[in-house]
DNA sequence: GCTCGCCGTTCCGTTTACGGAACGCGCCGA
DNA sequence: TCGGCGCGTTCCGTAAACGGAACGGCGAGC
């Protein structure tokens, strides 16, 4: 299923795919669903809740993840990301070969393996493998925006 | 909860909650996650699939809703709606006091109780107590887009 | 080696969701 | 009875998501 199939497939444009993917479009309900029913994937199987950095309920404090795409071979994930002010977010080690992408677009965000997190502010791009523990922080009293995106190595699944 | 408060708190504007409740929008993700995020209600829950119309996997016909709101007194439930061509979907009978507002945003929708359905063009709007059996089905080879509005007696509950 | 087709990205004009402000309404206390 | 406050709706300018078209890159086939 390549991005140009799906689009016509689904009645999107590329541009709206292709923007989805790489984390620079926040899709509407409208279109999410339009490629979900076309992917016959239920909608809260690609918006799952928190996974790996829970919200606290009835705080601000923490970070929340929010799961926009995920391809069927299963070798990507993105996230919306928010990070409120507060201590850092701690995030255990990946399988090997993955690697994170974040893309922040408000705030100033200091992420990365804990022992030598980067820091980067709207519209910087952070990256680094993920197979050792590593955190995200806000830095400054801002909520942090970004993306996140998840590369897993190519794994043998079944094509649907 | 009023719209008001949960617009401060959730820090959208109260023009978005309205135009949500009242089906006249088609929010972001951004947006929706702000709401839920505030009410401390998972996307999942506000998200449910498809529940009385399910879509047949892998077919394009039928119907499918999408459950885009939901207020926590359970009082009415906002859904988005696609019918496809084909034969009619149908609903049982709800609970006394229930009320369905559909208002169609593509083209036609013929919908309503079994034995007097009514027949709605984009923009217009059609209402019917919804304790009998009704139906849904597009009038033509469009797809029909509304949105449904599920209106229920209030009920006790305690207040979160 | 060249050409054609499909890939994903980027550009661009249109549409529309967004927040802020202004409005009318209803409730409550003075 | 009147004024004030909070409610939900509506108006409006701005920001951005949208689809279509154009682009460069890559692989397959003649």
């Amino acid at each position: 299923m390549s991005l140009s199939t799906l689009a016509r497939l689904a009645g999107v444009g590329k541009a709206t795919l292709s923007g989805l993917e790489n984390g620079t479009r926040n899709p509407t309900l409208e279109t999410l669903y339009a490629i979900t029913a076309q992917l016959g994937v239920p909608l809260t199987a690609v918006l799952s809740g928190p996974a790996e950095t829970p919200t606290v309920r009835g705080t601000a404090v923490g970070a929340t993840l929010l799961e926009v795409f995920s391809d069927t071979d299963a070798t990507y994930e993105l996230y919306r990301m928010r990070v409120s002010p507060g201590p850092a977010q701690l995030s255990p080690a990946h399988q090997a070969g993955v690697t994170e992408h974040v893309t922040v677009f408000s705030g100033v965000l200091r992420a990365g393996p804990v022992d030598a997190p980067l820091t980067a502010g709207p519209g910087e791009y952070l990256r680094w493998v993920s197979d050792v523990p590593h955190s995200y922080a806000a830095v400054g009293d801002e909520v942090v925006r970004a993306s996140l995106l998840l590369r897993y190595p190519r794994v043998t699944t079944v094509d649907a």
